[in-house]
DNA sequence: TGTAGGATTTGCGCTGGCGCAAACAAAGGT
DNA sequence: ACCTTTGTTTGCGCCAGCGCAAATCCTACA
């Protein structure tokens, strides 16, 4: 059984008694997973929805092809695996540690008496999702209507403002991060993301390294992020 | 006061008594919107929320740049517009008239007591909204990985799956859509749609004329979408 | 300390599809 | 019947960024 005071606090718990906390986790269980590994797979029948308690999370989609592309990173505290919220019998996308992570999971069963007795916990479900929805849209319009450096460069900015950490160099992000994984987020290859990486590094406007990057100068990556692409 | 007929059987209604759906509608006020005209626009302070009982409407975002991309088209029957249920204050795209049409709005207040009272209304909603995230996600997925003449088609298979009536020549689309029009649902210009059409009119697969786009060969349309990009 | 495997960098050539421009065609208004 | 507006077609040149290939660099693990 969970300590309670692991959920207290977080949005989707906000104002419950401590006794309707240990209700709600009476039904959760909460386990490791190390980094790498899945914690579901695209197209599994959705078991359960989840709360990441410790560590980062990659969701990614994956086509028929064999593409992929990373609908988002999961920070510690935010649900993930919403599936049964969508009236979804399979999960989307596959979800993956980053680093080591902490989980808690509840059994899809769960959520309709949750949503129901804790209408804060419902409507803040629903109200997460429908921010996805929005994310998604401006991602979309970002990645069809930008140049590979915008796209780059908003997606480092994102990851900052989300999974930044400060350091003496400037901002570092929290989890191990490659130029494959970038190109994933923003369609393109590792090759470019490479090359205008090196670029930037040149300008002394990121430090980076293997499955590292430090963002030394965030205004100088916004300017290159907000750049019109034809003045 | 509208009749209750006009919403009976609505999937958002469904399972609702006469009394109940007579209750649904004393809120709502329908009008009409003519051709071309805008039924909310982005970033507006969402006051209502709306069911298109008939035409076509064509839902847009519009990046600070001023290039636009069309989100989705709503066809008679669905809801949109439902920012309210996601927790949002204003509207986060353009929703516009294809088509001369007939529009049922609720005020945004009603939204919570329906929801409460109807659990199924509330239910389906979000699982509307659900559906809307997939979808965004395919969309996206498809806009970066696949190539301009396979988006084409996809989004032509869409568009006559969605909003398709037979004719003799074919499957045309039940409203007037411009080479623009697809472009933007496409992420490309209108040129190139211009070519890619051209090009398939040669080989009998669509007719095309202005603002008018019949699918006569939708086999030979679906070869094309799902043409590997490298074979 | 050596080494295997993964991550990164960099050069080079090619091309899909965009930008630009101009002509053409179909509606609608007067 | 003419003119304006709006939509469509087509030719041409160019370039961002991809594919391919090869070298190099880390890091973990034996």
């Amino acid at each position: 059984m969970l300590d309670r005071t692991v959920i207290a606090g977080l949005p989707p718990f906000e104002g419950l008694e401590p006794d309707d906390l240990d209700h709600v986790l009476e039904q959760a269980r909460s386990s490791r997973y190390p980094r790498d590994s899945a914690i579901f797979e695209q197209d599994a029948p959705t078991e359960h929805f989840f709360l990441l308690l410790d560590g980062h999370v990659r969701v990614v989609r994956i086509t028929p092809e064999g593409e992929q592309v990373i609908s988002r990173y999961v920070n510690a505290g935010e649900m993930f695996g919403l599936a049964v919220a969508m009236g979804r019998a399979t999960y989307p996308a596959r979800a993956i540690a980053a680093v080591d992570c902490v989980v808690v999971a509840w059994p899809n069963s769960a959520f309709a008496e949750l949503a129901r007795r804790f209408p804060s916990f419902g409507a803040n479900t629903y109200r997460t999702i429908g921010r996805w929805l929005q994310d998604t849209h401006t991602r979309m319009l970002e990645l069809v209507t930008a140049q590979v450096e915008q796209r780059v460069a908003h997606a480092l900015l994102r990851l900052a403002h989300q999974a930044g950490r400060k350091t003496a160099e400037g901002i570092e992000i929290d989890f191990p991060i490659t130029r494959q994984d970038i190109a994933e987020m923003t369609a393109t290859t590792l090759h470019t993301v490479s090359r205008v990486m090196s670029a930037w590094e040149e300008k002394k406007i990121v430090i980076s390294g293997r499955q590292r990057v430090v963002i030394v100068d965030p205004h100088g990556l916004m300017l290159i992020a907000e750049q019109r692409p034809r003045p």
